[in-house]
DNA sequence: ATATTGATGTTAAGAGCAGTCACATAATTC
DNA sequence: GAATTATGTGACTGCTCTTAACATCAATAT
């Protein structure tokens, strides 16, 4: 852990860890390789022993986080079981969750402009990630009378698309909207009219 | 249009529209102030007569882009009267034939990293955008049993958040997600299920 | 045990960018 | 026409990313 001399022992991820924190302080502009370096007490020329340049670290950075996201879901699939409905609730409680629970990685992920298909490691934990989301729908789908069932990959793509503007326009302070209401019950409100919309639900309360 | 020798005579919105490109095919990260000043045909220093800086220009860039917003939804809403329905599903529509006709503004807006809270102007005119929806949601939850009926504010959150995220995830490449489905057949019908869910329409098709 | 080799860090340097200041030139006003 | 203001330039600082040559440490082979 400590700097033994010359060598550090384990810059690569203290690199990370130096720019996740700075990236979420000072944002993905904000951010520079040089003071990753400085933080971890290591001259900039030092990171390209580890990482390609700048991009490569922030993607990293990036991989690392849908590596924890990925995992969350799972966590979350799982603990709704035997449950499809409640199993499939928990993967949407779990994407803000992990926006909240590791900020850093998450503006890594989403608001620093690399792309997914940057390279195939990252699309490949991206999918695994995204693959819990589709296999919860794909459950819960089946209770819906097959001839007006749309596409597990359709609902899905709902659910995931209205979770991560939730985060970005009323959880996070960038854009800075207000809200009268936490993001948790937007969330939860909104994934639950939908629901009703496919009929999983009782329209009650 | 032309420069007239010393003075430029439009700079300021020739900046800004150089900007847009650049913001546009470069990216938010990319974008630098020298290039933009290069490509109006002036140096760098001059772009200081006419913004405090890099954030300030493009956040002039993201001011003119909601601007246009709220006038296309406003214009949505108007053209979807008197249907409450067909008003709503219009300002949803909005959102992304936006996010795909003026690429650059909504960067600006929405990927750039500039707070919306960074100016009042900037403030005032987002608001107003976000208005529009709120009325049409307003509008809308009037059909909706006021016992059982959700804050206006809340499912105008709910569309947009939905919007949102469909734009960012599948229609604009940076996270470069792959879907099977169109964003417009995804927004469509995800905002078609929401309404389903709220009674607002009839469970068929 | 010692010498070679590869891994890991530093120093030095180039190129680009944001931002500031003094200065030059054009446009406007008195 | 002269003074003032507005607008653009050149030169400069300090920061960044990145590369190249060099230094030091760790590991391995003889």
């Amino acid at each position: 852990m400590p700097k033994r001399g010359y060598h550090h022992g384990n810059l690569k991820q203290a690199l990370i860890n130096a720019s996740l924190t700075l990236i979420e302080t000072k944002g993905p502009t904000g951010f520079t390789l040089s003071e990753a370096a400085k933080t971890a007490g290591v001259t900039p020329a030092a990171v390209y022993r580890h990482f390609e340049g700048r991009e490569d670290l922030i993607a990293e950075a990036a991989r690392q986080g849908y590596e924890i996201f990925a995992d969350l879901m799972e966590f979350a699939y799982q603990s709704g079981q035997p449950s499809a409905l409640a199993a499939f609730e928990a993967t949407g409680r779990a994407y803000l969750a992990f926006a909240r629970k590791y900020p850093g990685h998450y503006i890594a992920m989403f608001e620093s402009g690399i792309s997914v298909n940057r390279t195939p490691d990252l699309a490949m934990v991206a999918n695994r990630a995204n693959g819990v989301l589709e296999k919860a729908a794909t459950d819960l789908s089946e209770h819906i009378p097959a001839d007006k069932r749309p596409p597990a990959s359709m609902f899905s793509a709902h659910i995931w698309a209205m979770s991560h503007g939730v985060v970005e326009l009323f959880a996070r302070n960038s854009p800075g909207r207000a809200s009268p209401f936490p993001p948790e019950d937007l969330l939860e409100t909104g994934i639950g009219i939908y629901l009703r919309g496919l009929g999983l639900i009782d329209p009650d309360a």
